[in-house]
DNA sequence: GTCAATGCAAACATTTTGCAACTCT
DNA sequence: AGAGTTGCAAAATGTTTGCATTGAC
Protein backbone atom coordinates (compact mmCIF):
# COMPACT_ATOMS: atom_id res chain seq x y z
CA UNK A 1 0.00 0.00 0.00
CA UNK A 2 1.30 3.42 -0.97
CA UNK A 3 -0.93 5.61 0.55
CA UNK A 4 -4.14 6.37 2.23
CA UNK A 5 -6.73 7.08 -0.09
CA UNK A 6 -8.03 11.15 -0.07
CA UNK A 7 -11.88 11.92 1.10
CA UNK A 8 -12.77 12.16 -2.62
CA UNK A 9 -11.62 8.66 -3.00
CA UNK A 10 -13.20 6.95 -0.17
CA UNK A 11 -16.31 8.70 -1.44
CA UNK A 12 -16.01 7.06 -4.71
CA UNK A 13 -15.17 3.74 -3.10
CA UNK A 14 -18.11 3.44 -0.97
CA UNK A 15 -20.17 4.37 -4.13
CA UNK A 16 -18.77 1.38 -5.72
CA UNK A 17 -18.83 -1.08 -3.02
CA UNK A 18 -22.71 0.11 -2.70
CA UNK A 19 -22.98 -0.34 -6.57
CA UNK A 20 -21.41 -3.73 -5.95
CA UNK A 21 -23.34 -4.83 -3.00
CA UNK A 22 -27.28 -3.50 -5.00
CA UNK A 23 -26.71 -5.63 -7.65
CA UNK A 24 -26.65 -8.58 -6.17
CA UNK A 25 -29.23 -7.62 -3.22
CA UNK A 26 -26.77 -7.23 -0.58
CA UNK A 27 -26.95 -4.42 1.93
CA UNK A 28 -24.72 -1.62 2.65
CA UNK A 29 -24.11 -1.58 6.22
CA UNK A 30 -22.76 0.35 8.96
CA UNK A 31 -20.13 -2.03 9.71
CA UNK A 32 -19.45 -2.43 6.16
CA UNK A 33 -19.15 1.14 5.76
CA UNK A 34 -16.77 0.92 8.67
CA UNK A 35 -14.50 -1.39 7.28
CA UNK A 36 -14.20 -0.10 4.26
CA UNK A 37 -13.46 3.72 5.22
CA UNK A 38 -10.86 1.93 7.92
CA UNK A 39 -9.53 0.04 4.91
CA UNK A 40 -9.43 3.04 2.80
CA UNK A 41 -7.68 5.23 4.99
CA UNK A 42 -4.77 3.08 6.00
CA UNK A 43 -1.18 2.99 3.88
CA UNK A 44 -0.28 -0.27 5.03
CA UNK A 45 -0.77 -3.91 4.16
CA UNK A 46 -2.67 -5.18 7.05
CA UNK A 47 -4.00 -8.70 8.58
CA UNK A 48 -8.33 -9.55 9.17
CA UNK A 49 -7.12 -10.16 12.71
CA UNK A 50 -4.63 -6.28 13.01
CA UNK A 51 -8.70 -4.34 11.19
CA UNK A 52 -10.78 -6.29 13.72
CA UNK A 53 -8.34 -4.75 16.66
CA UNK A 54 -7.90 -1.41 14.79
CA UNK A 55 -11.71 -0.83 14.33
CA UNK A 56 -12.44 -1.86 18.09
CA UNK A 57 -9.30 0.32 19.28
CA UNK A 58 -11.27 3.08 17.46
CA UNK A 59 -14.16 2.31 19.53
CA UNK A 60 -16.35 0.59 16.94
CA UNK A 61 -18.07 -2.16 17.97
CA UNK A 62 -17.51 -4.90 15.47
CA UNK A 63 -17.39 -8.66 15.36
CA UNK A 64 -14.98 -10.66 14.04
CA UNK A 65 -17.27 -12.63 12.13
CA UNK A 66 -18.08 -9.92 9.95
CA UNK A 67 -14.46 -8.85 9.07
CA UNK A 68 -13.83 -12.29 8.13
CA UNK A 69 -17.48 -12.15 5.99
CA UNK A 70 -17.11 -8.66 4.53
CA UNK A 71 -13.36 -8.76 3.04
CA UNK A 72 -13.92 -11.28 0.62
CA UNK A 73 -16.57 -9.24 -0.44
CA UNK A 74 -14.13 -5.70 -0.79
CA UNK A 75 -11.60 -8.12 -3.14
CA UNK A 76 -14.61 -9.92 -5.35
CA UNK A 77 -15.47 -5.95 -5.99
CA UNK A 78 -12.02 -5.32 -6.50
CA UNK A 79 -11.20 -2.55 -4.23
CA UNK A 80 -9.11 -4.35 -1.62
CA UNK A 81 -6.30 -7.01 -2.85
CA UNK A 82 -4.96 -10.48 -0.89
CA UNK A 83 -1.24 -10.48 -1.02
CA UNK A 84 0.84 -13.39 0.70
CA UNK A 85 4.20 -12.36 1.97
CA UNK A 86 5.58 -14.98 4.09
CA UNK A 87 3.68 -17.71 4.48
CA UNK A 88 1.62 -18.01 7.75
CA UNK A 89 -0.14 -14.84 7.13
CA UNK A 90 -3.11 -13.93 4.88
CA UNK A 91 -2.17 -9.88 3.82
CA UNK A 92 -4.95 -7.52 2.25
CA UNK A 93 -4.20 -4.34 0.51
CA UNK A 94 -6.66 -1.28 -0.46
CA UNK A 95 -5.85 -1.02 -4.58
CA UNK A 96 -8.59 1.21 -5.33
CA UNK A 97 -7.07 3.85 -7.19
CA UNK A 98 -3.57 3.22 -6.58
CA UNK A 99 -1.13 1.86 -9.37
CA UNK A 100 -0.70 -1.70 -9.73
CA UNK A 101 1.94 -2.89 -8.41
CA UNK A 102 3.93 -6.29 -6.87
CA UNK A 103 5.99 -6.52 -3.91
CA UNK A 104 9.69 -7.41 -3.43
CA UNK A 105 10.26 -9.32 0.18
CA UNK A 106 13.37 -9.41 2.08
CA UNK A 107 14.12 -12.18 3.62
CA UNK A 108 15.71 -11.08 6.33
CA UNK A 109 14.48 -8.01 7.68
CA UNK A 110 10.96 -8.39 6.15
CA UNK A 111 10.57 -4.84 4.43
CA UNK A 112 8.47 -4.68 1.35
CA UNK A 113 9.29 -2.82 -1.77
CA UNK A 114 6.39 -2.05 -3.90
CA UNK A 115 6.89 -1.83 -7.99
CA UNK A 116 5.42 -0.86 -11.05
CA UNK A 117 3.36 -3.79 -12.30
CA UNK A 118 3.40 -3.07 -15.92
CA UNK A 119 5.88 -4.85 -17.24
CA UNK A 120 5.16 -7.45 -15.12
CA UNK A 121 1.31 -7.49 -17.07
CA UNK A 122 3.36 -7.18 -20.06
CA UNK A 123 5.07 -10.74 -19.68
CA UNK A 124 1.55 -11.78 -18.34
CA UNK A 125 0.22 -11.13 -21.37
CA UNK A 126 2.67 -12.63 -23.70
CA UNK A 127 2.78 -15.97 -21.66
CA UNK A 128 -0.54 -16.28 -21.51
CA UNK A 129 -1.50 -15.83 -25.46
CA UNK A 130 1.31 -18.18 -25.52
CA UNK A 131 -0.65 -20.97 -24.12
CA UNK A 132 -3.87 -20.28 -25.07
CA UNK A 133 -4.81 -19.22 -21.37
CA UNK A 134 -6.73 -15.56 -20.74
CA UNK A 135 -5.50 -14.19 -17.99
CA UNK A 136 -7.68 -12.04 -15.65
CA UNK A 137 -4.52 -11.00 -13.00
CA UNK A 138 -1.59 -12.25 -11.60
CA UNK A 139 0.49 -12.69 -8.33
CA UNK A 140 4.09 -11.59 -8.51
CA UNK A 141 6.40 -11.93 -6.05
CA UNK A 142 10.29 -11.25 -5.79
CA UNK A 143 12.13 -12.77 -2.68
CA UNK A 144 15.40 -11.67 -1.58
CA UNK A 145 17.63 -9.10 0.21
CA UNK A 146 17.62 -5.45 0.53
CA UNK A 147 20.40 -3.06 0.00
CA UNK A 148 20.38 -1.95 3.66
CA UNK A 149 20.55 -5.99 4.76
CA UNK A 150 23.36 -6.92 2.23
CA UNK A 151 25.00 -4.04 2.96
CA UNK A 152 24.86 -4.62 6.87
CA UNK A 153 26.06 -8.30 6.49
CA UNK A 154 27.50 -9.46 3.25
CA UNK A 155 28.88 -12.17 4.38
CA UNK A 156 25.83 -14.44 5.34
CA UNK A 157 25.60 -15.66 1.83
CA UNK A 158 22.35 -17.89 2.89
CA UNK A 159 19.64 -15.72 3.70
CA UNK A 160 18.50 -16.11 7.59
CA UNK A 161 15.04 -17.87 7.39
CA UNK A 162 12.32 -16.40 9.32
CA UNK A 163 12.62 -17.51 12.78
CA UNK A 164 9.16 -19.36 14.18
CA UNK A 165 7.58 -16.91 15.97
CA UNK A 166 4.63 -17.87 18.34
CA UNK A 167 2.17 -15.80 19.86
CA UNK A 168 2.42 -15.54 23.00
CA UNK A 169 1.41 -18.21 25.92
CA UNK A 170 3.67 -21.77 25.80
CA UNK A 171 6.12 -22.30 27.94
CA UNK B 1 5.28 -30.76 -10.69
CA UNK B 2 5.77 -31.98 -14.69
CA UNK B 3 7.51 -35.58 -14.01
CA UNK B 4 8.19 -38.38 -11.54
CA UNK B 5 12.43 -38.43 -10.65
CA UNK B 6 14.46 -41.44 -11.71
CA UNK B 7 15.54 -43.59 -9.57
CA UNK B 8 19.14 -42.06 -10.14
CA UNK B 9 17.65 -38.15 -9.14
CA UNK B 10 15.96 -39.47 -6.39
CA UNK B 11 19.49 -41.18 -5.43
CA UNK B 12 20.79 -37.62 -6.01
CA UNK B 13 18.77 -35.53 -4.19
CA UNK B 14 19.20 -38.26 -0.85
CA UNK B 15 22.82 -36.83 -1.12
CA UNK B 16 21.88 -33.46 -1.48
CA UNK B 17 19.74 -33.84 1.76
CA UNK B 18 21.96 -35.80 3.27
CA UNK B 19 24.28 -32.96 2.74
CA UNK B 20 22.48 -30.65 4.31
CA UNK B 21 21.54 -32.17 6.89
CA UNK B 22 24.92 -33.53 7.70
CA UNK B 23 26.01 -29.95 7.51
CA UNK B 24 23.92 -28.44 10.05
CA UNK B 25 24.10 -31.33 12.28
CA UNK B 26 20.79 -33.34 11.14
CA UNK B 27 20.31 -36.76 11.09
CA UNK B 28 19.18 -38.40 7.74
CA UNK B 29 16.26 -40.58 9.49
CA UNK B 30 14.42 -43.09 8.03
CA UNK B 31 11.34 -41.33 8.22
CA UNK B 32 13.17 -38.30 6.36
CA UNK B 33 14.19 -40.72 3.62
CA UNK B 34 10.99 -42.61 2.86
CA UNK B 35 9.61 -38.51 2.71
CA UNK B 36 11.73 -37.27 0.43
CA UNK B 37 11.74 -40.62 -1.90
CA UNK B 38 7.89 -40.61 -1.39
CA UNK B 39 8.24 -37.07 -2.84
CA UNK B 40 10.38 -37.00 -5.68
CA UNK B 41 8.51 -40.10 -6.98
CA UNK B 42 4.97 -37.97 -6.99
CA UNK B 43 4.40 -36.20 -10.25
CA UNK B 44 1.94 -34.09 -8.55
CA UNK B 45 1.20 -30.90 -6.38
CA UNK B 46 0.45 -32.10 -2.74
CA UNK B 47 -0.39 -31.12 0.30
CA UNK B 48 1.11 -31.94 3.84
CA UNK B 49 -2.18 -33.90 5.01
CA UNK B 50 -1.85 -35.87 1.55
CA UNK B 51 1.81 -36.88 1.75
CA UNK B 52 0.90 -38.01 4.93
CA UNK B 53 -2.45 -40.43 4.15
CA UNK B 54 -0.32 -41.67 0.65
CA UNK B 55 2.57 -42.68 2.88
CA UNK B 56 0.28 -44.49 5.31
CA UNK B 57 -1.63 -46.08 2.81
CA UNK B 58 1.62 -47.54 1.44
CA UNK B 59 2.10 -49.23 4.60
CA UNK B 60 4.53 -46.60 6.09
CA UNK B 61 4.22 -45.53 9.84
CA UNK B 62 4.44 -42.17 10.41
CA UNK B 63 3.23 -39.32 12.40
CA UNK B 64 2.11 -35.98 11.46
CA UNK B 65 4.51 -33.99 13.16
CA UNK B 66 7.50 -35.61 11.35
CA UNK B 67 5.73 -34.80 8.06
CA UNK B 68 4.95 -30.72 9.18
CA UNK B 69 8.72 -30.74 10.56
CA UNK B 70 10.78 -32.22 7.34
CA UNK B 71 9.08 -30.33 4.41
CA UNK B 72 10.37 -27.23 6.06
CA UNK B 73 14.00 -28.80 6.08
CA UNK B 74 12.55 -30.24 1.98
CA UNK B 75 12.26 -26.53 1.26
CA UNK B 76 15.27 -25.08 3.11
CA UNK B 77 17.36 -27.30 0.99
CA UNK B 78 16.11 -26.18 -2.05
CA UNK B 79 14.45 -29.73 -2.90
CA UNK B 80 10.85 -29.19 -2.57
CA UNK B 81 9.13 -25.51 -3.13
CA UNK B 82 5.96 -24.20 -1.91
CA UNK B 83 3.38 -23.34 -4.07
CA UNK B 84 -0.19 -21.57 -3.22
CA UNK B 85 -2.55 -21.59 -6.21
CA UNK B 86 -5.60 -20.65 -4.26
CA UNK B 87 -6.15 -19.94 -0.12
CA UNK B 88 -6.87 -22.70 1.68
CA UNK B 89 -3.92 -24.54 1.16
CA UNK B 90 -0.50 -24.82 1.00
CA UNK B 91 0.78 -26.98 -1.82
CA UNK B 92 4.49 -28.62 -2.69
CA UNK B 93 6.11 -29.71 -5.23
CA UNK B 94 9.45 -31.24 -5.61
CA UNK B 95 11.69 -29.09 -7.96
CA UNK B 96 14.85 -30.63 -7.47
CA UNK B 97 15.76 -31.62 -11.01
CA UNK B 98 12.94 -30.08 -12.92
CA UNK B 99 13.16 -27.22 -14.91
CA UNK B 100 12.10 -23.88 -12.85
CA UNK B 101 8.64 -23.08 -14.06
CA UNK B 102 5.85 -21.13 -12.84
CA UNK B 103 1.95 -21.88 -13.03
CA UNK B 104 -1.18 -20.37 -14.85
CA UNK B 105 -4.22 -21.28 -12.53
CA UNK B 106 -7.66 -21.53 -13.82
CA UNK B 107 -10.00 -19.57 -11.73
CA UNK B 108 -13.39 -21.87 -13.22
CA UNK B 109 -11.99 -25.38 -13.23
CA UNK B 110 -8.54 -25.47 -11.42
CA UNK B 111 -6.45 -26.74 -14.23
CA UNK B 112 -3.10 -25.99 -13.32
CA UNK B 113 -0.97 -25.06 -16.60
CA UNK B 114 2.89 -24.81 -15.56
CA UNK B 115 4.81 -22.71 -18.18
CA UNK B 116 9.32 -22.44 -17.77
CA UNK B 117 10.07 -19.45 -15.74
CA UNK B 118 12.72 -18.49 -17.80
CA UNK B 119 10.84 -15.09 -18.80
CA UNK B 120 9.98 -14.02 -15.52
CA UNK B 121 13.33 -14.76 -14.00
CA UNK B 122 14.95 -11.98 -16.92
CA UNK B 123 12.47 -9.84 -15.65
CA UNK B 124 12.83 -10.08 -12.12
CA UNK B 125 16.50 -9.81 -12.72
CA UNK B 126 15.83 -6.20 -14.43
CA UNK B 127 13.55 -4.94 -11.46
CA UNK B 128 15.56 -6.21 -9.00
CA UNK B 129 18.50 -4.02 -10.26
CA UNK B 130 16.31 -1.05 -10.95
CA UNK B 131 15.81 -1.12 -7.03
CA UNK B 132 18.82 -2.20 -5.65
CA UNK B 133 17.40 -5.28 -4.26
CA UNK B 134 18.74 -8.54 -4.55
CA UNK B 135 16.86 -11.31 -6.02
CA UNK B 136 16.88 -14.96 -4.32
CA UNK B 137 13.87 -16.18 -5.79
CA UNK B 138 10.30 -14.79 -6.85
CA UNK B 139 6.91 -16.65 -6.89
CA UNK B 140 4.76 -15.94 -10.02
CA UNK B 141 1.47 -16.67 -10.81
CA UNK B 142 -0.89 -15.84 -13.09
CA UNK B 143 -4.88 -16.68 -12.44
CA UNK B 144 -7.42 -16.23 -14.95
CA UNK B 145 -9.28 -18.72 -17.44
CA UNK B 146 -8.23 -22.01 -19.47
CA UNK B 147 -9.01 -22.67 -22.65
CA UNK B 148 -11.60 -25.06 -22.32
CA UNK B 149 -13.38 -23.42 -20.06
CA UNK B 150 -13.49 -20.11 -22.13
CA UNK B 151 -15.48 -22.40 -24.78
CA UNK B 152 -17.43 -24.05 -22.43
CA UNK B 153 -18.84 -20.90 -21.36
CA UNK B 154 -17.82 -18.06 -23.48
CA UNK B 155 -20.70 -15.46 -21.90
CA UNK B 156 -19.75 -15.71 -18.57
CA UNK B 157 -17.95 -12.22 -18.33
CA UNK B 158 -17.23 -12.64 -14.46
CA UNK B 159 -14.94 -15.70 -13.45
CA UNK B 160 -16.51 -18.32 -11.09
CA UNK B 161 -15.11 -17.66 -7.63
CA UNK B 162 -14.38 -21.28 -5.90
CA UNK B 163 -17.48 -21.85 -3.89
CA UNK B 164 -16.47 -22.36 -0.35
CA UNK B 165 -16.26 -25.99 0.54
CA UNK B 166 -15.88 -27.33 3.97
CA UNK B 167 -14.49 -30.97 4.74
CA UNK B 168 -17.08 -33.20 5.80
CA UNK B 169 -18.92 -32.55 8.84
CA UNK B 170 -21.22 -29.66 10.12
CA UNK B 171 -25.11 -29.80 10.23
C1' DG C 1 -42.39 -6.48 6.59
C1' DT C 2 -38.85 -9.14 4.57
C1' DC C 3 -34.60 -10.83 3.84
C1' DA C 4 -29.97 -10.22 4.79
C1' DA C 5 -26.36 -9.07 8.29
C1' DT C 6 -24.48 -9.00 12.87
C1' DG C 7 -22.27 -10.87 17.01
C1' DC C 8 -21.24 -14.56 19.73
C1' DA C 9 -19.69 -18.84 20.71
C1' DA C 10 -18.84 -23.26 19.06
C1' DA C 11 -16.89 -25.88 15.43
C1' DC C 12 -13.15 -26.70 12.19
C1' DA C 13 -8.91 -27.37 9.67
C1' DT C 14 -4.25 -26.86 9.87
C1' DT C 15 -0.01 -26.50 12.02
C1' DT C 16 2.82 -26.44 16.19
C1' DT C 17 4.40 -28.02 20.58
C1' DG C 18 5.70 -30.76 24.97
C1' DC C 19 7.32 -34.90 26.27
C1' DA C 20 8.86 -39.60 26.87
C1' DA C 21 10.70 -43.18 24.12
C1' DC C 22 13.79 -44.07 20.55
C1' DT C 23 17.77 -43.78 16.86
C1' DC C 24 21.19 -42.15 14.08
C1' DT C 25 26.13 -41.08 14.24
C1' DA D 1 26.70 -42.23 25.08
C1' DG D 2 24.56 -38.21 23.41
C1' DA D 3 22.19 -35.17 20.68
C1' DG D 4 18.64 -35.08 17.58
C1' DT D 5 14.12 -37.33 16.15
C1' DT D 6 9.76 -39.64 16.42
C1' DG D 7 4.85 -40.24 17.47
C1' DC D 8 1.19 -39.00 20.09
C1' DA D 9 -1.95 -36.12 21.98
C1' DA D 10 -2.78 -31.56 23.48
C1' DA D 11 -2.55 -26.76 22.34
C1' DA D 12 -2.74 -22.91 19.44
C1' DT D 13 -4.05 -20.43 15.21
C1' DG D 14 -6.89 -18.65 11.74
C1' DT D 15 -11.23 -19.01 9.69
C1' DT D 16 -15.97 -20.51 9.22
C1' DT D 17 -20.55 -21.65 10.80
C1' DG D 18 -25.29 -21.94 13.32
C1' DC D 19 -28.49 -19.28 15.33
C1' DA D 20 -31.19 -15.76 17.54
C1' DT D 21 -31.42 -10.89 17.21
C1' DT D 22 -30.95 -6.65 14.74
C1' DG D 23 -31.11 -3.69 10.83
C1' DA D 24 -31.35 -2.11 5.88
C1' DC D 25 -34.39 -1.32 2.13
Amino acid sequence: MAKAATAEMIATAEHVFREYLRDRGLKYTRERQALLRAIMSSDQHFEAEQLLLSMRQSGLRIGKATVYRTLPLLVNCGIVKQVQFSNNAVHYEHTYGQDPHDHMVCRRCGRIIEFDAADVARLRTILAARHRFHALSHRFQIVGLCEPCVQACPVATRPILVPPVSKGRRK
